[in-house]
RNA sequence: GGUUCCGUAGCUCAGUUGGAUAGAGCAACAGCCUUCUAAGCUGUGGGUCUUGGGUUCGAAUCCCAACGGAAUCACCA
């Protein structure tokens, strides 16, 4: 039980004996009290003055005396206008802060016996990743370690876009003008020579606009199954799946299920007949088949072309049917940018349309874009945002930034080259990952992913502040050094109220499919921590007792810390 | 033009069931390392929460309108 729901009852309890009236216990606002007050958290009063019928200040002595003496956890009150301000006895605190150095999982709610989809990264298999992806990348596995923290058991899939045109047109630029190169000859990753491919064709095209007639001819040799055009397809597709897997592998991502377009593209065709035979869909003159949403304020859109092919819309509807039933899914969260809000409204619709009740457990993760000072990144003028480079770059401050320091004289290479990954990754993950995800972000290149202040390096730092604490202390600790007539300062208090947060964050994290929720908490933690580290000595506490609960305490800071960020995918060092 | 999303300090961002004097970081300025890691801590300055109405005890938050920005409305994926 939380704070807030335990004030709930009691102080439903408090106006039912008072003033004979039963009220929900729901309704009552309960909030953490506001620094400049005395008081750990307050009950909002004024909405009870029509019960009442007295002045604020005098409903709020009246329920704050009833509390006091009828609640032990409850040790003072004061009312300010329409606030009441309470207070918890110590008991309470140490109590609580018990329970969570105790758990065995703290932060890992309940088994929801519920089983969701999270589709993320979905990446085109003709040019490299970018910062873009990154985004994509970085939500879509924090979205699914939250939803597992959340009691849910997740499904982390990616559907790999590896047909279609835009595969063609670097196909054919390598033929005409690579001249066998391969990455093993050029020292390129695979997806970047893919991508200078498809650059090459874009330029080709400008000057000879009729060799977009064989791209098309590759195309339908494709999907004859025309030997040569599939071995090359599938030569160059395997050349980008190793360069993504290092890529991923750099990032720390994986998948439990990889669907490929290629497989998928002829999905949802019996969708479409089962549609129109339920009069959903309707045709037109030309054989092309149409589902009309104009009375749901949308347009009509286009489910099958007059010569029978699909569309994109198509392979989704038959994709989503069968990820539901051949994975008993109860849910299904899709990664996609907001250019797609439109597509996903109609998606959905239209599977509702079709009778699947699961439509409403659909939801469509919508990210805002990564812009640059100048604007968007375009491909055409240069600007866009390597993803490989990127994470280089990061990891290349972080060892310049590490080195400045000279902490770390006595580990070994390959330990110091591990941890400038994990910070240059944390900064890089962090800075993406605390803006609110339908939030157009901005990247400047120029300057640096910051490594001071609201950071990932900032958290990481602070977990190694605690960790070298921890080592050189000189007694053991545990859970039961958190005794019941400990007297925490009020700096403790705080920590142990952030601390008893967590599992509420987790919740909303999961609720709002937002990690930036997690990493505002993470950071308002760790800077907390550091205020009390500042003026708190811990190895020079005298007082045994005290020095135990203190250890014990910054024990599970610590521990909490790496469950926050190792939700957001980001490892916390014991040095840095 | 229709629909959706966004607009908070010079910059990047928090602030979600409506609550007290709107918060952080960066940048600027002033302090704190013989003391558990200074990637830290403390302080100063910086705001018409785009604007105008409405709802009410109370609005950055909810509603309406305007302005500004973005996305989308493909027989592209």
């Amino acid at each position: 039980m939380t704070p807030e729901s335990f004030i709930q009852a009691k102080a439903a309890e408090a106006i039912k004996a008072i003033y004979s009236t039963e009220v929900a216990e729901t309704s009552l606002q309960v909030s953490v009290t506001r620094k400049e007050f005395e008081g750990d958290y307050t009950l909002v009063t004024f909405p009870l003055l029509k019960i009442t019928r007295q002045a604020p200040d005098v409903t709020g002595n009246a329920i704050g005396e009833w509390l006091v003496s009828n609640v032990p956890e409850i040790s003072s009150f004061n009312s300010v206008k329409g606030f009441l301000n309470l207070s918890f006895s110590p008991v309470y605190w140490n109590e609580s802060l018990k329970a969570i150095a105790e758990a065995p999982d703290y932060g890992q709610l309940p088994s929801t016996g519920r089983r969701i989809m999270v589709e993320f990264s979905s990446p085109n298999t003709n040019k490299p990743l970018h910062l873009g992806h990154i985004r994509n990348n970085l939500l879509g596995d924090s979205v699914s370690r939250i939803l597992k923290a959340c009691g849910n058991d997740v499904v982390k899939s990616t559907i790999v876009n590896d047909r279609g045109v835009h595969i063609c047109k670097s196909m054919y630029a390598w033929e005409k003008c690579f001249n066998g190169a391969t990455p093993e000859s050029t020292g390129k990753k695979g997806d970047h020579l893919v991508g200078d491919c498809y650059v090459a064709y874009a330029k080709m095209e400008k000057e000879h606009p009729e060799v977009i007639d064989d791209v098309h001819k590759m195309l339908v040799d494709w999907e004859k199954g025309d030997p040569h055009v599939r071995e090359l397809w599938a030569m160059m597709n395997g050349w980008v799946y190793a360069g993504f897997d290092e890529t991923y592998a750099a990032l720390g991502i994986t998948f439990d299920q990889v669907d490929h377009e290629s497989e998928t593209y002829l999905l949802g065709k019996e969708l479409v007949q089962k549609g129109l035979k339920m009069g959903v869909f309707t045709t037109d003159p030309d054989g092309s088949v149409w589902c009309d949403l104009t009375a749901d304020g949308l347009d009509r859109k286009l489910v099958l072309r007059g010569d029978g092919t699909s569309v994109y819309i198509t392979q989704d509807l038959g994709t989503a049917e069968r990820r539901f039933q051949n994975f008993k899914l109860d849910s299904h969260v899709y990664v996609v940018g907001n250019e797609q809000d439109y597509h996903f409204q109609v998606l959905k619709l239209i599977l509702k349309k079709l009778g699947f009740d699961w439509a409403d457990q659909i939801y469509h993760l919508s990210y805002g874009m990564v812009e640059l000072p100048e604007g968007k990144m375009k491909s055409r003028e240069g600007t866009v945002v390597d993803a490989d480079d990127l994470i280089e770059s990061m990891y290349l401050e972080a060892k310049k930034t590490s080195e400045e320091s000279g902490k770390l004289a006595d580990i070994s290479p390959e330990e110091k080259d591990r941890l400038y990954h994990m910070i240059g990754l944390g900064a890089l993950k962090y800075f993406i990952i605390k803006v609110d995800p339908k939030k157009t972000m901005l990247f400047n290149p120029k300057e640096s992913i910051d490594f001071n202040g609201n950071t990932g390096p900032f958290i990481q730092y602070t977990h190694a502040r605690i960790c070298s604490i921890l080592r050189k202390a000189t007694v053991a600790f545990g859970p039961s050094d958190i005794a019941a007539d400990a007297q925490p300062s009020a700096k403790e208090v705080r920590l142990v109220k952030l601390l008893d947060l967590y599992p509420v964050k987790v919740a909303e994290a999961g609720a709002a499919l937002s990690p930036a929720v997690i990493a505002n908490y993470a950071y308002e933690l760790a800077k907390e921590f550091n205020q009390y580290y500042h003026d708190t000595p811990i190895l020079k506490e005298e007082n045994e007792a005290v020095l135990k609960y203190r250890l014990e305490l910054i024990s599970v800071m610590a521990r909490t810390l790496r469950s926050a960020m190792g939700l957001l995918g980001i490892e916390l060092p014991e040095r840095m």
